[in-house]
DNA sequence: CTCTCTGCAAAGCATTTGCACATTG
DNA sequence: CAATGTGCAAATGCTTTGCAGAGAG
């Protein structure tokens, strides 16, 4: 479960080295959730104390590029995850959960819209926003 | 085409005061085009060259919370427009270029899973990325 | 021995905030 | 005059970058 064979081979078919640094910063990303460079930070740190933030940034930075590595922004700190699957995001405007959704329609709705408008080489993300079961219940109880 | 009446009406039906420079703000963003807070400040700053970035800054975001100023972040500065229509965005990655396009069916995607994860109160926004004509046909002569 | 990578610290940019004064109803 | 809005400047938060040394091929 800590090995990360998949996605270090990504990595090693680059010009770029795969470092202890670059390995647990994958390893960090393995577990699915949708960490901020901050979180990635401290997670590394616990077996590599001496890493910067710097090289957080890097090294995401490279894996994006590569294809590794899906960023999400959404107000605040950008979020990190392993680019296993194509999904999208469905955020809860209270509480911050963010839910990891597929929508395979998206795919086809963007490339006819792309082709209309003639683009190339698209990538389409949607984010939906509202309220969870949970904090909409709160919120009918007054608690915001 | 400055009038801007409907938009004004909006702010006038709350508990905010239009000002002079709450109207400037909102005439700034009529053109349709994406602006940033940067781009809205100088464009402010003509008629009343006192204005801070401070306020423009609270300004939208009172407009944002009204709904009367949609915000799209992709990188970089935030882009604030009129919410006229509902809409989505095509972005060039190599020019900057961002296109307004109308994709009705995503609503209802959007709607489907939200209701799958008990989600309420939702909005959908769909990101495409990817090369406009021009910059793909200045790619394949080498010119990045 | 060259090229890549890293830590550190400083810089950068976008945005938010505290405060005293101005403005409005 | 009580409440809201504004300018200014400082502070904040996230991210990037320059540089000198460490490490890998």
């Amino acid at each position: 479960m800590t090995d990360g064979k998949g996605v270090d081979a990504g990595l090693l078919q680059t010009r770029y080295r795969l470092t202890k640094q670059r390995a647990a910063i994958l390893r960090a990303l393995e577990d699915g959730a949708h960490l901020t460079a901050e979180t990635i930070h401290e997670r590394v740190r616990v077996e590599l104390p001496a890493v910067s933030l710097g090289t957080i940034y890097r090294t995401l930075d490279i894996l994006r590029a590569i294809g590794l590595v899906q960023v999400f922004a959404h107000g605040g700190a950008a979020r990190y995850e392993a680019a296993l699957d194509k999904h999208h995001h469905l955020v809860c405007v209270a509480c911050g959960e963010i839910v990891n959704v597929p929508a395979p329609q998206v795919a086809a709705i963007a490339l006819a819209v792309a082709q209309d408008n003639r683009y190339s080489g698209i990538d389409a993300a949607m984010v939906i926003t509202g309220r969870c079961a949970r904090c909409a219940g709160l919120a009918r109880n007054g608690l915001s």
